[in-house]
Order: C-alpha cells, then sequence, then structure tokens
DNA sequence: CGCTTTTATGTAATCGTTTGCGTCGATGCT
DNA sequence: AGCATCGACGCAAACGATTACATAAAAGCG
C-alpha cells in the first residue's frame, strides 16, 4: 500500500540500511548516495512509518493528557500549554475527557498504557487510592494536582491559601453570612478551598456552618440551582464563594434574573480566574490560577523524567494563586451592620 | 523492560500465539489455557503493546483533530464531541493546535501522517490550494470547512446563509452603516460570512461600503481595537458584526468601557453562539453554529471513511445556522431616522 | 608497497504483536 | 473400523523501521 524503505531501496539500488541511515541523516552513507536516496524518497512520496519506528526505538514520542472537562477554559488552556510545549519538545498529544467519571478516566489510563505515551499528564477525578494507582502504573505521570505521593511529580496552585485568601476579601467587604458552592464533594481540590475558607472564618472569630456549604457538579447550571436554593432561603447568605468561576457565573445569572444587586447586597466569587470572568460585564472576583505556567510546568517535568535529563526527582511544585478583586464584591449594605476588624 | 505475550507464554507454558488469541478473545485455544493465560497475564500486570499492535494491525485506532484555537469555546467544544464520540468508536484522539499558522498547520498534518493516525479532522486555517494539498495527504481526511474538493468529506455551517441572516437582523433593527469586524482576511468561513452581509445589504438597497470592513486575528484584543477604530472615527457606525463571538466579546468590552448605550445607540453581533454569549449580563446577539453536531458529524463520517463502512462517497454536510438574538441587538434610536421597508 | 585506519555498504537481528498454515489427537458419522 | 471433520496448539512469517556487526574498498602512513 504505502511506500516503505525498501521501495526506495530498490529503486535507488541500495540496502534498505542505506535508506534508513540516508533518512535519518546518521552517517555511514556517502554525500553521493544520501543525495540520491533523498531524491527518490521525495519523488515516492515516501512518509516514515512512526508506528514502526517506535516499536524499535521503544518511544513514542506522545503524551497523554487526560482533563476533567476541556469545554471548561480552565482547562482548555491548559491543555493549550501543554500542547505547545510538547509540540517544541517534538511530542504529541492525546487529549482525553474524562466528564469527572473515575471509571472513564481508570479506562482512559489503561489505554494511554497500551498506546505506549511516554508519560501522561493527569488531572485526578478524584483522590481516593492515589498512591497504589500510580505506582502501578508504569510510566512517568504529572499529576495537575498535589499529592502525597513519593513516586510521581505534581504542580497544583495552593487551593487552600487560594480558599483563604477569597474568604478574608469577603470577611473585609463586611460579608458575615459566606456560602460555599462547592464542586464535586470529591474533589480534593475543592475540599482544600473549603479549608482555607474554614481558616479564614476562624481567625476572624466565625464559627464554619455546614448548612451553608453544598456541593454539585461544577457547571454553571449547578451554580444557578445553588444560588437559588440559598438565596430562596428563609437567612440568604451575604456572600457566595463558588467552587470555580463557571458555577460563579451560573450564580451571578441566577442573582440577575431575581434582581438581586451585586455586590451591594451579595458578594459574588469564584476560583481560577478564567478570561471570561474579566469580562467588561462580568468582572467577577475570582482567585487566579497560572494556568499556562502550570501547563508547562507539568509538561517540562514529565519530559525531564522521560528524557532522563534532569535529576528524576519527584517535585511537588505548589503555585501561589492571587486575588483578582473585580466587580462581583465591595463593601456590602447591611442595616445590621456589626463592627469588625480585620488585619 | 516490560512484561511482553512472550513473558506470559513461558510462565503459562504455551507458545505465545496460544496467548495472543488468549488475550485477543478469539478461538483456537480451549477456555481451560485460556483461563491460565489470562491469570498469568494479571499476575504479571500485561498491558499489551498497542504499537506493535498497531503495526501488524496496519491500523492506529487514533485520530488527527487538528484545531487553529483550542482556547476558543468554539473549537474546544468541536474537540470535545470529537473526542467523545471517536472514544465511543474506541478510538483516541491526537490533538494539535495551528495557532492560525498555516505553516504550522502543514507541519501537523505530516506529522500526523507519520504517526499514522487513521484519519484526520482539520479546520483549515486558509483556503488556497485545498485539492492539491488533501489528495497527496495520504490519509481519510474531513474538513471542517467547505471544500469543493472532489475528494474530501466537510462539514461545515452555511456562513454565507449566517451572515446574511445577522445582517437582515441588524437591518431589521433599523440599523445603516454596519461594520463588520471580520477575522483572518484569508479564513474563507469569514469571507462567506461577508458576502452574506454583502447579499443582505444589497438586497435592501444599500451599497457595501469597503471602509466598513475590518480584518484582523479572531480574538477579543482585535475586537476591542477594531471597535474603538470604528467608534472613534467621524461617521461610526451604528452596528458592529463581528467575525465570531471572541472578537463580539472584546467589541462589547470597548462599548461598556466608552459609555454606548448598546443596544440603543450600537448594535453588536457575534458569530458561533459560544456559552459565554449566553450569560445573563452579556446576552451577546450571535448566529448559533451547532458544535456538537458538527463535531460528531465530522468523526462519524471520518470513521465510515476509515472501517469502510458506509458508501465512501465524498459527502458534503451544510448545516444551517440560527439566529439567537439576545440583548445586544434592538431597535435602534436615531435622530434621523428614515423610512425602511423590509420583508 | 604493505600495514593500519577509516569509510561505505550490506546482512541480519530486533522491537511485540497477529495470523496463515501444519500437525496431532479427539470426535462424529456411516 | 475407517474416514472426514474439527478443535487446540505450535511454528514461523509478516508489519516497517533501527542498528550492531561483518565486510570490502579506499585512504593514510612510514
Amino acid at each position: 500500500m504505502s511506500v516503505t524503505i525498501k521501495d526506495i531501496a530498490r529503486e535507488a539500488g541500495v540496502s534498505y540500511a542505506s535508506v534508513s541511515r540516508a533518512l535519518s541523516g546518521n552517517r555511514g552513507v556517502s554525500m553521493e548516495t544520501s543525495k540520491r536516496i533523498l531524491e527518490v524518497a521525495k519523488r515516492l512520496n515516501y512518509s516514515p512509518n512512526g508506528i514502526a519506528r517506535h516499536l524499535v526505538n521503544q518511544r513514542s514520542k506522545t503524551l497523554g493528557l487526560i482533563l476533567p472537562d476541556i469545554s471548561n477554559p480552565f482547562f482548555a488552556d491548559i491543555a493549550l500549554a501543554v500542547i505547545h510545549t510538547a509540540e517544541k519538545a517534538g511530542y504529541q498529544t492525546i487529549l482525553s475527557n474524562t466528564d469527572w467519571e473515575p471509571r472513564t478516566q481508570e479506562r482512559q489510563l489503561l489505554l494511554m498504557r497500551e498506546q505506549r505515551v511516554d508519560g501522561v499528564i493527569l488531572k485526578p477525578v478524584q483522590d481516593a487510592g492515589d498512591d497504589i494507582a500510580y505506582e502501578n502504573l508504569g510510566l512517568p505521570a504529572v499529576l495537575l494536582h498535589y499529592s502525597g505521593s513519593k513516586v510521581v511529580s505534581c504542580v497544583d496552585t495552593d487551593h487552600e491559601y487560594g480558599g483563604y485568601l477569597m474568604t478574608r476579601h469577603l470577611l473585609g467587604c463586611g460579608c458575615r453570612r459566606i456560602a460555599f458552592l462547592g464542586g464535586l464533594p470529591d474533589s480534593r481540590s475543592n475540599l482544600q478551598r473549603l479549608e482555607g475558607y474554614a481558616r479564614a472564618l476562624r481567625e476572624n472569630g466565625l464559627t464554619p456552618d455546614a448548612q451553608l456549604v453544598r456541593h454539585g457538579p461544577f457547571t454553571s447550571e449547578n451554580g444557578y440551582a445553588l444560588a437559588k436554593e440559598f438565596l430562596q432561603g428563609h437567612t440568604p447568605p451575604d456572600a457566595l464563594f463558588c467552587g470555580n468561576d463557571v458555577i460563579a457565573l451560573g450564580a451571578l445569572q441566577y442573582a440577575q434574573e431575581a434582581g438581586i444587586q451585586v455586590p451591594q447586597s451579595l458578594c459574588i466569587a469564584g476560583f481560577d480566574g478564567i478570561s471570561y470572568a474579566s469580562l467588561a460585564q462580568i468582572r467577577l472576583t475570582t482567585i487566579r490560577q497560572d494556568r499556562q505556567r502550570m501547563g508547562e510546568t507539568a509538561t517540562n517535568l514529565l519530559l525531564d523524567a522521560i528524557e532522563g535529563n534532569a535529576a528524576p526527582t519527584v517535585q511537588k511544585i505548589l503555585l501561589t494563586p492571587t486575588l483578582l478583586a473585580q466587580a462581583t464584591t465591595g463593601e456590602i449594605n447591611r442595616s445590621e451592620s456589626l463592627p469588625i476588624e480585620i488585619d
């Protein structure tokens, strides 16, 4: 069917070893024959068979990237950074989407292993059984998620600090009943944000209230629904701290429809810092994670592990997020305003 | 290094042909031995080597997807649909991003061919030389872009009609100086939208004015810049029809900052129908393309071509877009309002 | 000129599978 | 019992490259 080095060898009157040498630019072939071989290859529209090459090289020059939801711009940006960085190093990227399903994630990991990707970058859906899974994986991996595992590098944002930072900001705005509109209950990142939230509350003499915490999928529909639920309750919160920006956009949508003044009577905050949060009409207050840096760092870490350049140490990289205070938070008006001191 | 069928064969005391048969579930092996082999395989944590398998099968069970910019939610949604559909059929997806660079696109295509993907889905960056390129490509392809080529299937939206539809809508709002904030000048889709725009103008007795048409990258920065340029001119337009939603969001941003009333004194429209266009605070009027359907259809077409199920005819699928009239367009106020009739 | 060293080229093994073919024993049929 | 049929299994040839090793010719050198 397709042209192989044997065809070229026959046509050029040499052995196929010489063809291989000429094509890969290795020495051991005279300028003259090399030139002739390259000519024949071009004439026959030859394309080297990567699969055969990979088989003998024991390298596929391919990276796996497993994300929960690339329709979320947060992950799309990470994917873009990974693809770019990989490409610069001569690697292609197989992308798969778990839809936040642990079973899908597991299946994808097995498939990646079968496909013999040289390594995999994974945003794990859930937390359980980290170590066991990654040790048996049998291929270099970098997690986009902090894990204590001794065998795998990770790149993550300090979610606890992000949660803390935002909660302090909301307290500074005068909010006292801060609801947390969380993402999936077994998402570790989300739980860490929640921890930061609780710490900030306690530091300011408030007791975290389980009634004010809800979980659900990382979708705007969920944000809308949870916001509605909270705001129609009999003691509505004065702030909604959302597990991510997409949820926050849904919450914002509800607030708008319900005619609630943001931020005068309700502060809304997100997490991630996706670019749509900064639109003039939105200006959502959020915690910015450096997505490009995360993608690049993870990819470079993985490439180092694969190519054995750098020390093969397991690295834990924790990036510090920043507060992006925009229009959806600010000094709130409350009739029963209490005097508050905050550092 | 890693476990192969030979290891299993030795361990189980059979030939490796039997192992292969047992693992792939082919007959020719007794229940008894099969069970023993599978046990050994599990015990040794065996993972079949996809590369070797692909070499002999002449199939990689991998699709290539080449998009200009996955950080644009329009393409991210398409990517998601493709990945899902491919996965259901047992195919993995290699994703690459051209950044709208023809040279990158060309390089990616060659890489995909080397990698022996079974087929490729491509949103071409530009128009030139379609036919030649795809015939020599040597692998099944589906374009996300209408092309007259005899050799390649395509799935696309009727951009001309979309442009027409939107322009008629804007005219219906009373707009008379409708500027077109286009994307890249060699993007065919964009030019088709422009054609529809011109047709609608002419049908309503207006002459398209080249002064009102500008091109640039498909980014919000460009939308912002072009909007500024137009609106600071001495005869500003009364509507901005943008080449896509991302551009429109940038234009909207400028309008907001400049304190221009939308839609009372300026209508703004986009193209694509990304989900962020429908946020309560934005409600951008746009032309909705069915991204999921596009991704699914393209993938199914490609899979049919690969697996030779359906008739191997080249198909040209043109989807009809719909107008999504939201808050950024509407009856505009103009002192010098002229009587206009529109069907 | 004879020796070693270098360079060009060919031969064949290898990577880990799948699969056509041959062998052999067991089973079915008359 | 004799013969065709069938199932289980092993052997070995692909698939298309890379590369260690062998070999022969050319070049370098005293």
